[in-house]
DNA sequence: TCCTATCACGCAATCGATTGCAGTCAAGCA
DNA sequence: TGCTTGACTGCAATCGATTGCGTGATAGGA
């Protein structure tokens, strides 16, 4: 066995060009089915094994779908990223993964890579600012934003309905007679994290009540601002009844943070999770998002268009959007007052 | 700007030929500074994107590197691609991810799907079973197994010592006086369901008691089986005093069981988990395992190898491995009996 | 003045697969 | 017999980048 067989080893042993041979493999029509056979054969023999970049060269395109997010470890993206795999698996394309960390630089670096890869399609969950260079590239391909969303960006995005999620969420604990609400959650220089506040914010307005401003604690996505955040919040002199969380890394924190400090939930407080992790405890009152739908209905959009027209010209239905519903779970972390 | 600019359109706009650019623009010691600059500037303002397809067409390999995992939501093998990807991103080298479920049909076909893209190299934490046909295209380029091992492999091995981690464990609740000590863990058709097992007999060897064969329970690695084995254990007549757990999966779920069962850790039993996840209780003993190490060191030596030689001739130092160590970290789950 | 390094660059083949166009061959029909 | 038609295939160009080999020019040395 040759290091690499290509098309013409097959040709040369069955006297035939490797045009033929090209289209037999390809179950082109106008090859007789018992050329085809001979050719399925030979080929097996030979262990032949397709080249994509050769194919990819011609086509001018490769069957890569890019997937940039900020990180896989968090379950949120891994979910995300488990999703459009099996999307493309599906739809025999390849799925190439980028880590950004919501570095604009390594954003960039990814978005170039891919590029150069002429990946059919690029998926992307955008940092807080993407250059103007990361940008351009998108441009000359396909590309869908998913979760969070670049402001004036000409593509469609995929995402979660952010805000109906904290509306709900502090609805129900205003509902269970709570006013003094902590708020937990992500930079405001992300669409996400606009949205929750947004939504926090909308559940008392519905009410009419003021929010509490100074029970708002924002910043970075992790674990540790979550703990962090809780900390600064239950050291006040006239501490929150209940909280809600604005991320997963963030709800990770805040229920670390509380165990350390070893507080009763619901009893010194109640609190609202975001996200439903299988590893949470079960009595957690949260919001279940539809990660997994969305990801499945950006992968098969992105997919359905790549595949539909050959030449990706320009980006698919630029103004497209798709909004997924989270749903308030209520389980036994939050208890009325009193 | 024209969709696709190629080398030739930068040689004609500088009258040049495409050999010129294209070293100019590799940095080719035999252009002249002045020619680069000109070649880069150009090449800027066409807006030049270079064609990575078209250059692996020509050099035989891609700069793709192929992950082969059976799940990425599963925050340890999360905690792997995450490694793999900041090693690819360094070298220069870009990571596709494949998702198996553990499915030898799935392996296979992303093993082939990697084979056609040419990937310089594969990293795979194989499946119980592979198929002669993924073990053929494996052969055919770089590739090494992580985590997991193939009996028999011809190819190096980057893994985690799983029987020290489980002897430690077992040790550990041993000198607290434990001896009904319950194990639930991984199929044994897996290399590292087996080592672990066989830690956790070895430290009852080392203090010649035999293992108490009936607490074992050994089934999928999924959460499910974790609370399932452990509610088998407890409803024993004679329930263990002691709970080691082989796999982060099965301790979420034994966790997750104890909780509902509203049994007391370290009252009723002790429970010493696998691996660290930053969600788990804090007060969980648990064995710490490097996966960031073991991902790094296994991403630098296949990044090193394919870098190095640029011809893949066959697979790395055969029989090289390497072996992490775990470590236990003690915490409050588990006391001295009595 | 003639010869020979050096330097900077171009020619053309090559990688492997794909595809528009054209050619071959035999059967069918008048 | 001569022409048409359709079924199968082959030729050769093409995709874009890379690279071995060769060439012209300039410069320095004899």
């Amino acid at each position: 066995m040759r290091p690499t067989v290509t098309l013409r080893d097959i040709a040369r042993a069955l006297d035939l060009s490797t045009s033929t041979v090209a289209r037999a493999l390809a179950d082109n029509p106008q090859i007789s089915e018992q050329t085809k056979a001979r050719v399925r054969i030979s080929a097996a023999e030979f262990g032949y094994v397709a080249n994509s970049a050769a194919r990819a060269t011609r086509r001018g395109h490769s069957t890569l779908i890019g997937l940039i997010i900020p990180d896989v470890q968090n379950e949120f993206y891994g979910a995300l990223a488990k999703g459009l795999a099996q999307c493309c698996e599906k739809a025999g394309y390849q799925l190439l993964l980028a880590i950004t960390e919501d570095e604009p630089v390594s954003e960039e670096h990814h978005v170039r890579g891919l590029t150069e890869a002429r990946a059919a399609g690029i998926v992307i969950v955008p940092s807080p600012q993407p250059s103007k260079e990361t940008m351009a590239l998108l441009a000359r391909g396909s590309w869908v934003q998913l979760i969070r969303r670049i402001a004036g960006a000409e593509a469609p995005w995929f995402g979660i309905d952010e805000a109906a999620a904290l509306r709900s969420a502090t609805a129900h604990l205003l509902s269970l007679g709570h006013r003094r609400i902590g708020y937990v959650g992500g930079m405001l220089d992300l669409s996400t994290g606009a949205s929750r506040l947004a939504g926090y914010q909308a559940a008392f307005a519905a009410l009419g009540i003021p929010a509490p401003e100074h029970l708002i604690r924002t910043g970075p996505p992790r674990t540790h601002f979550g703990a962090e955040g809780f900390r600064d919040l239950w050291l006040l002199e006239n501490r929150p009844t209940a909280i809600v969380t604005a991320g997963a890394r963030l709800t990770a924190g805040v229920l670390e943070q509380i165990g350390q400090m070893a507080i009763k939930v619901p009893g010194d407080i109640s609190v609202v999770g975001y996200g439903d992790a299988p590893w949470w405890s079960s009595n957690l009152t949260t919001i279940g998002l539809p990660v997994r739908e969305v990801a499945i209905s950006c992968g098969e959009y992105l997919l359905r268009h790549v595949t539909g027209k050959q030449v990706s010209d320009g980006t698919p239905a630029l103004n497209y959007e798709a909004v997924h519903t989270p749903t308030l779970i209520v389980r036994a972390s939050t208890k009325a007052i009193g």
